[in-house]
This record gives C-alpha cells, structure tokens and sequence, in this order.
DNA sequence: CTGAAAGCGCTAACAC
DNA sequence: GTGTTAGCGCTTTCAG
C-alpha cells in the first residue's frame, strides 16, 4: 500500500480525455500540442473534457517519445557551504532562473562533490534526464566534467579546463569575463596610485578563473617593473581569505597593497588588517574582485573589479537553449569587467 | 537536425544490451534491477555487456512503467539572495542532499515567489515530474503551497502555516525545532544575567517560526514580569537586521538587550550598535539565533541558540524517503535547541 | 533460472 | 480535420 494509491483514482491519463471528450487520443494529443488542424469545436470540446479531468500530460510518457525531457541540469561541483555562502553564485543561478522562466525548460540543481561527481551524478546526466547541462566552478581534477560535453550539450560558466591544467577543447561552450584582463585593471589602479609592495590572495589552484587572475596581478606587476613575489593562496571562502592576509602580513612586513581574487576572501582580509590596526587604505590598499554584496557590506567600502554576474548566467543559459534549438551559437563568449572604484584603494 | 542526432549513434538501449550479452531484454532487466534469480554467469555476462556499451538506463522509460519519477522537488519560496545569503538554507540543502544521496532520488530545485508560486512551478509538482517535494520557509499567503500536501508528499521545513495564519493541518509533515522554546532559553539568559529592557528583533510576521520566536520572548519577559514592548520588525536579512536595531535604539533609549531571531539580523544589529558606540555587552546585550557562520565570523562572538540546521534537512528527506516508500512516519518531528554561550550576551 | 509478450502514456506518420 | 497504427525503452507477469 503506497500512500499514492491508497484512496487516490490516478491521475487522468490522455485516454480518458479522449474518451469524455469522444474523440480520439491523437487529436486530443493535437490539442495539448497546439496543432493547428483541429477544428474549433473539437477544440473547445477536448479543453472543456482536459479542464474537468484536471488533466496534466505525463511528462514521463512525453519524454520517451520526444526523446527529449525539456530539464537541464545545473551542475555545482562545491559543497553547499561554498555554493551558497558565495553571492557569485547567486547571482549566477538567478540569471539563469531568469532566463529559464521564459522557455519550457525547468533547472535540476546537481551539487557533487569538487573534485569527483558520483557516480550518481554520472547516471544522472548521461541517463536522459536532462537535454542539457549548464556546469559552474569547474576544477581542474574533474575528468568527467571535462569531457561531458561530448555526451551531452553542456556550457560551462567560466572556462573549462581539461585533464591536466591544459585548456578546454576547442568544441567547449563557456561564457566567461576576462579574468586576467579585470585583474590587471584592478592592479594598475593600485600600481598609479602609487603602490609598490603589491601582494595577492589567489582562488584556488585548480580553478582557471584563480590562475587568470593571479596572472593578470603578475603581468601588471612586471610590466612596471615590480615584484610579483608577494603571494597567498586562498580559496575563495572568507575564512580562507582571512587565512592568506595573516600568511601574506606575517611574510612581508613592507606590503603596501593586496589584489585579492574574490570580496569575499577580501572581507576575511579587511578583518584581519583591522585586527592588526593596519589602516586601509593609508596602510594598505585592496582591491576585490566580483563586486558583490561583500564589497559594500562592510564599514569600508571595497574597491573592485566587477563583473556581470547575473549576466553570466543568463548567457549560459540562452547559449543552451540555443544549443538545444539546434543552433550555433559562440563557442567563448567574453563579458566585460570594469573596476568600481570604493574606498578601499 | 538537433545536435543530439548529428553524429551520436545514440545512447545504447537495454535491447542492444541484451543482444551484446546473448540474452533477453528480461534478463538485463533483472540485472540491472539486482533480482535474486539471475545465475551468476549470466550476470557476469550482462554486466560485462554493459559496461563495455557504457550503458546506462533511460529514466523517462522507467518512470513510464514504474510510476515514478525517482526525483523530488525542494521548493524555495524565497528570491535566489534570499536563498543564497542565509547559512540556514545551506545547511538544510546540506543535510537534504547528504540524505539523498544514499538514496535513488535526485533532488530538483524549484525557486519561486514568497507569496505565489508561478503557474510553471504549479504545473511542475503537479504534473507529475517528482514524486515528493520538500517545502522550506513556507510564508502564509501561500495557499498553494499550504495546500499542495493533498495532491503530493510533502515535508515542510519549519511549522507551515495554512491559509489566514491558521495552524497547519494535522495531516502535514513537517521537521521543525520548538522556536517559542528556544527563545525562551535565549530571552531566560538575557534576564538571568540581570538584562531588564530586553527588546527583540522579529523575523517576517508572515512566517511561523518568526512569529514563535517572539512569542518565546515575550512569554520569557512576562513570566519574569518585565515588558514586552519593545519590539521592531526585521525580515531574516543582515540589512532588515540593521534597520530594526536602528529603529530599537532609537525608540528605547534605555534597551540594555536584544534577542534577535536570526544571526544574520543579529550581524546587522551588531554593526548597528558598533556604530554608534554601544559597547557588546557591556551597553547591549545581544542573543541571536540559528548559530550559523555569522554568529562567529565577526570581531563579537554571538550567544546564540543552536539548531540543528543540517539534521533538520536530513530529517525532512528521510521523512519524505520514507513516506514514498508507503511507510508512515511522525507527521510532526521537533529537533532540540541549545543556548550557545559566547561574548555577546 | 530465463524468455515471450504485453503494456506504461504519449506522439507521429499514415490513411481516410 | 480526424482516426488508426506503431512504437519510444523499460518492467513484469506468465510460461517453460
């Protein structure tokens, strides 16, 4: 006795729409479908006999034939304390909302572990049950999402890395900014206001995003002729943040600056400095980077290099979407940054 | 021409299966189903043939037959910043997706309006896409929402209410924590270490767990004879949080404490007091609630009381397991909460 | 223990 | 315009 059956006459089935209606199943399937060769009284009829019954098609008969099963997948491979205590995220998955809310597709949220999607994940993607897959913070040990896409039509928000820190395969979709481009601003604007000892909190290792990053803050510093030695590690969490100011304060006592790869890691930095009576910026300037509700959330406003987050996800989105129409759209699609200056630099 | 039919020779079938292993669609049927009846040969066989067409079950063909959908909808009635921003909700999606994971079920998230689930997200639960669904921060004016127990299993996070503020009917299932208790402890505290004009900082009034939490304070404050009235209303965010302790101060000038109902707000209420010179505790006296990251992430550790946040997302999915599994478990589980004693309080 | 056959609820040619 | 006829990929009696 499962409790769906105990007193319940079963969902309507087509069939018996057809049946009230007296017609026959396909031109009740013509109307659920919104074919145009069916007559306006038949029509009126099979609405009419779909209204009583309470009639909702099954989703699962319609996906077998269609082959289609009109869900994607969103794929986080983070543990829920990382996905939601980042405001990128939200922001990612509101956009994406967004512009799912306007087509017939309805989002499966899939959070795996970082570097290993189960095996349930795998069936999961690969089993039928979505069309498509829309894949965030991608790490670099992950081989299955590196390659998912040649089983399925995946777009990867930010840039994909494939096995072994070498770059997404050319037939990879990703929407992305410019990350080594935002980090060199948000530098530069450290160096011209007269910055020397410039240090960085990076994201972590295997992200493409934290490395672009890193890069963008070595580039700028070496294109004035300034050392690139001042370096921290981070992991884009606050706590890890605060971590890599202490680790990056206690190496080098003449750091005058920090470009700090994410808000969030740049809070859990400004909390520190305060904690060691630095002033920022007299005593040290920082720099963030996302422009994210942590960058105006604390007593000192946080200079940062912004991207357009909500953007992004509906990009990601609108480039599935057009994938699963049959489509092309871009492979790479580039969003600008653009530093917001603040007080803190 | 869909993407999906370009060159893919399509994901292989049991049928394919069972030719590969030399057998009948019954018997890979068996296998794949971990029957008892199966010699084992033939499954040595059959499952050889699997993995060598890296075979994996359609689902939608599955869920034909089987009635079922094997998924389940966690449906949040909030906005994504909402959602995103409060610890509380990824903690439940923690302790949800941990319990799912040793199950078949995969969970589909469903974000929609506080107050009126779209017709799409109506369509989703009740066209037969999941088979359970799992409601978090359910507001009053949710009349679909308070009722949609009738058509579906579903669990609620937290008391749901029924239409007009009426208590949910005794047919629900729902995981909560005694919110009136809890807040009885925190208040007790406040007025056991000599506090006598405690005011509190309210969640929404349109939620149950919010309206409990005052109505703990209040009978805190009576039992000991002290006053009620002062009370300002926040909505479960850091910036609510903020206005309300402006609003408390500036109304009670002699307000020696606040219990607030959530860290988040208490987060704000500390920046608030910080601000203009309040001193935590000595001035102030400040309890929160939920202890999430934000009760020790700040300069000012936060009393706080303690719910088992993640054990409440577990409950609620086992709940759901079970009840999808025709079984008949507790309609109502309260889980314990515990005063945690920090700086603030 | 294994195979044959009959659908699950729906859509899509193909006739009329 | 509308009905008839096949399946989509899988599970499940029912025989053997």
């Amino acid at each position: 006795m499962t409790p769906a059956t105990v007193d319940s006459p079963g969902r309507p089935t087509l069939e018996e729409v057809a049946r009230l209606a007296g017609v026959s199943r396909a031109t009740v399937s013509r109307v659920i479908n919104a074919s145009p060769k069916v007559s306006p009284e038949v029509q009126a009829v099979v609405e009419a006999a779909i209204a009583e019954l309470n009639y909702v098609p099954n989703r699962a008969a319609r996906s077998l034939v269609a082959r289609a099963t009109m869900s994607i997948a969103l794929v986080v491979p983070e543990d829920a304390h990382r996905f939601f205590g980042d405001p990128y995220f939200a922001d990612i998955v509101q956009g994406i909302s967004d512009r799912l809310d306007d087509s017939d597709y309805v989002l499966n949220l899939q959070l795996t572990h970082p570097s290993s999607p189960s095996e349930k994940t795998r069936r999961y993607l690969l089993g039928g049950n979505v069309d498509g897959a829309l894949v965030v913070s991608h790490h670099s040990g992950d081989h299955f999402l590196a390659s998912i896409g040649q089983s399925l039509p995946v777009v990867f928000g930010g840039r994909p890395m494939g096995a072994a820190g070498t770059p997404g395969r050319p037939t990879d979709y990703y929407v992305d900014v410019d990350n080594r481009l935002g980090a060199v601003q948000g530098t530069r604007h450290l160096i011209a206001s007269g910055r020397r000892a410039i240090g960085t909190i990076t994201g972590p290792r295997d992200m493409p995003a934290a490395l672009d990053r890193e890069q963008g803050w070595r580039d700028a510093l070496l294109e004035a002729g300034l050392s690139d030695e001042r370096v921290a590690h981070g992991d884009f969490t606050e706590e890890g943040g605060a971590a890599a100011a202490e680790e990056l304060l206690d190496r080098h006592r003449d750091l005058d600056a920090i470009f700090v790869a994410s808000d969030l890691m740049a809070s859990g930095a400004l909390g520190i400095l305060a904690g060691r009576g630095r002033s920022v910026p007299a005593d040290v300037a920082v720099v963030g980077y996302d422009n994210s509700r942590y960058a105006t959330r604390g007593p000192i406003q946080l200079t940062t290099v912004a991207q357009p987050t909500r953007q992004m996800g509906i990009a990601m989105a609108d480039t599935l979407l057009r994938l699963l129409a049959g489509e092309q759209p871009q492979h790479v699609q580039l969003l600008p940054t653009e530093l917001i200056l603040r007080d803190s630099a």
